[in-house]
DNA sequence: ACAAAAGTGTTCCTCTTACACCCATGA
DNA sequence: TCATGGGTGTAAGAGGAACACTTTTGT
């Protein structure tokens, strides 16, 4: 009753989600190494190991602090990817080194968090090195992190259809438009505008501002807030979904 | 750089779902212990800790098979649960005695397993002093167990509605009626009996078969089988869901 | 014969779909 | 004035909701 495995080092891994108004991207950062046998495998999501009297969520939103800068974003666990063999020895020994430890094993534990992309949003990356990819232009990443995120874009998925969750990624007032946009790009389908509108206002779940966007050469759109209370709280039974929105 | 946490237990609890044609049950076990102290908080989620090699998800199944006797059930991760006091010392004691090992913290992870609830299970099971209680009626578990618990049901749920896990409850051959009893009994609604039929005939997602229910005191009802190919494989396009016989 | 659940159709009405043009703004 | 995306209505058809009685079996 003891080859019980006690020495495990845990990890988390964030895929971060950014929307543009147009496009769903990743943040990715670069594996800080002197070897040179790493420069075209460099790219990886953020990451840390927990700490000791720290909880899993609690590491998460530091990475994601660290990452982003910002506190209190919305934050949620996928899966965990516990295969003995995801780190190679090459790799653990790098890890260990880094992070000045010894440890036999690294699991880690997958999260996705949804930010408003905007220009202090990139500014702040960008100065740290990191990089916001479209997610259909990403195809390799380091150890099992390309997993980590089809795991993580699966469950958007299913978390925007059941959920106000998509709010996350638009800004607090949005145009019609981006949320359109928003759903076809998390989704990869069209929507038709006229009748997406029709739902929508008909529905409730949308409060209209008397403001409008600024500087677009175009007829500017009207803005508006999401009505939270037209969701439902917990569990099922008057709940509304944005599944009746989109056709799959 | 090194509060880093090496020496975390990582375990798996399991919350087993069974369905009778009627109501949605989970499987409990009893701590084993000769404290008397614990009498009253003895129910428990099936569980054990990970060994070396072993991934999470054989873990999940070594439970998962001591607790039922049987291999390659439907299983499906859910969350972890990290808080560093989530188990109090107490109870750190009892589980490093009971395995025989010595660790600072213990981590756990969620399963779900779905299991067809018949004869041979129930046998099974209470040989070896399982229970199977109604989902309704569990109010109490140790440690962080009832969390665990709604945790895995509101997965369920979002599984059900968005798959075809919802079959992995029901025996190969079933009628309609357990079908609709099964979607009732995870929501807590009711449905019409039948516009039910009228739409799930429609979908194709059933095939008919030449058997019926045997030694039922009244009409015997037709037994079908699921037609996989009517739901999609993976992602979304073209995407069957269970959401579309079910009104919220 | 009785009890218990299976199985079956129709009507009304709502909601979905498909589709094309004018409008407001910045350059 | 031109280019760009914003914003609007209607008609035809499909699909959803509500609702009650007959059938088949075991006892």
């Amino acid at each position: 009753m003891s080859n019980v495995q006690t020495n495990s080092a845990i990890s988390v891994d964030c895929v971060i989600f950014g929307f543009d108004g147009t496009a769903l991207k990743v943040l990715l950062v670069r594996r800080k190494t002197a070897d040179p046998l790493y420069h075209d495998s460099w790219l990886k999501l953020p990451g840390a190991m927990i700490r000791e009297n720290e909880t899993l969520p609690e590491a998460a939103a530091r990475v994601l602090e660290g990452s982003t800068g910002l506190k209190g974003l919305y934050l949620k666990q996928t899966s965990i990817f516990s295969d003995p063999e995801r780190v190679n020895a090459d790799e653990l020994n790098w890890i260990c080194e880094y992070h000045g430890i010894h440890t036999d094993r690294v699991v880690t534990v997958g999260y996705y968090a949804l930010v408003k992309l905007d220009r202090n949003m990139t500014d702040y990356t960008s100065r740290q090195g990191a990089v916001w990819m479209n997610v259909d232009d990403i195809h390799h990443l380091i150890m099992d992190h390309m997993d980590i995120l089809s795991d993580a874009l699966t469950v958007l998925q299913k978390e925007v259809l059941l959920s106000s969750t998509a709010f996350q990624l638009l800004p607090k007032k949005f145009t019609v438009r981006q949320l359109q946009n928003l759903l076809e790009a998390v989704f990869g389908i069209e929507i038709d505008n006229r009748n997406f509108r029709k739902k929508l206002f008909s529905s409730g779940i949308l409060i209209e501002t008397d403001e409008m966007e600024r500087n677009v050469n175009h007829k500017p759109a009207r803005l508006y807030t999401l009505n939270k209370s037209a969701f439902g709280k917990k569990g099922y039974g008057n709940f509304r979904m944005l599944s009746e929105f989109v056709n799959l």
